[in-house]
DNA sequence: GGATAAAGGACTATTTTAGTCCTATTTAGG
DNA sequence: CCTAAATAGGACTAAAATAGTCCTTTATCC
């Protein structure tokens, strides 16, 4: 466990896209039916990553979002921050002074610290990084459309 | 977020107390009342921590808990892999190969390093740093006993 | 044999996460 | 200036994970 939410992780997949076509102004539905994944939640999730300003987004005829920098310059920790909001590996240390076992805690500030080095695990790897190990993914296809395979159950 | 959950952040207080107590046996009551943590949730996870080996029981009249090795070879990622399962940023990291989006995902293999150092992060902390940066708790108490905080909301 | 304590597991409630949809606003282009 | 194509924002629902409780069985001490 310890793991990042599927948001988030779809998330990523959108960024890669629109890294990979940074000249282009993608809407929603493109990356969605670039993606696979349902217009919706692409939506929802452009949007976050707007008001946080990880993409930039045109409104109107002809509008979509953009990468709003570098790719070397997103870092992982940016796009958690972005879609789960800040990285904390306890409530504790989010909210730091407010936890309710205070007085019995004595672990309180040890977390802390192991949330200082996943912190810069996270800062260290790029967007840039994540693209790099992509090995160019083989991708479902129907009649030259890639077939989404979201909501499918185990 | 990214956090751990809310019963593996009670696992470390109760394998804390634990540490502090490692020549006496303690029985779940005791370190309820120690950690001001419910009796059935103290003996839920101390049940799972017994499975998975971080602590050994004695059944019976006079029985209980105590931990079952010396904290500095405990770590971390031990606690959270014993309540939450293995650590792994992505429900692909885990089950890898299972992946329903496999054939679209740009980004699979560049989360498991991101784990890798993650990991190594968890690794490198042991229930013995854990307890060092205990500043002495003061508790909460009521007629000398200590007063239970659970479930109070905010 | 009785009391004490853990083992195991079933069960419920709560919270979080995921996903959808509706309405308003912005902009391009004929 | 009207229409179509987009995003913005937020309400809402459904599903899943988490937290927490309780009950029954088994082991051990005295």
């Amino acid at each position: 466990m310890l793991r990042i939410s599927k948001l988030t992780d779809y998330g990523t997949v959108l960024l890669a896209h629109l890294a990979a076509n940074r000249t282009s102004v993608c809407s929603a539905a493109d990356v969605a039916s670039a993606t696979g994944i349902a217009v919706p939640t692409v939506s929802k999730l452009l949007k976050s990553l707007g008001r946080t300003g990880l993409v930039t987004s045109t409104r109107g005829a002809n509008g979509g979002y953009q990468l709003a920098r570098d790719p070397r310059e997103i870092s992982a920790a940016d796009i958690i921050d972005a879609l789960e909001g800040p990285v904390s590996i306890t409530e504790c240390s989010a909210t730091d002074g407010q936890c309710e076992h205070e007085g019995v805690c004595s672990v309180g500030g040890a977390w802390q610290r192991v949330n200082v080095a996943i912190r810069r695990a996270l800062d260290d790897v790029s967007l840039h990084d994540l693209l790099r190990s992509n090995i160019p993914a083989p991708q479902f296809q129907f009649a030259g459309l890639p077939i989404s395979v979201e909501n499918k159950r185990k």
